[in-house]
DNA sequence: TATTTGACGATTT
DNA sequence: CAAATCGCCAAAT
């Protein structure tokens, strides 16, 4: 088995955003550490974007649904670009405040 | 083995 | 809000 849970873990966790439902890179990262007991990982945000960015769309890996703190899409995003990220995160209910920021008062995962 | 890089976060200026 | 800085840690070279 992988030693580099790392990847995984992430995945998993951004498997699991419900739809209408957009979270955060740190979010996420907080999410893998307090995950499971015995993950032992230690996870920085740049690593959920770092993980996200190796992996693909078939990966099955919503990634789209992963913004950064500020809401906005990530700058450098890369799989289709903006318009195509943005129209699918309408697609499932999640409202934007401008182009580039999500409502994260109502979709955004508190805690 | 060392250096660079990177979908970020928080803080400061 | 923008720009600069530090932290953070795994992968690629």
């Amino acid at each position: 088995m992988p030693k580099s849970n790392f990847f995984e873990r992430v995945y998993e966790v951004v498997r699991e955003i419900p739809e209408g439902m957009v979270t955060t890179y740190g979010r996420v990262a907080l999410q893998v550490r307090s995950g499971p007991s015995g993950s032992r990982i230690n996870i920085s945000p740049r690593m959920v974007g770092w993980a996200l960015h190796a992996n693909k769309e078939g990966s099955g890996v919503p990634c789209h649904r992963v913004v950064n703190k500020d809401g906005r899409l990530a700058p450098s995003y890369a799989f289709g670009g903006y318009h195509e990220q943005r129209n699918r995160l309408l697609s499932e209910g999640v409202k934007f405040l401008d182009e580039l920021h999500v409502d994260l008062d109502r979709c955004g995962c508190h805690d």
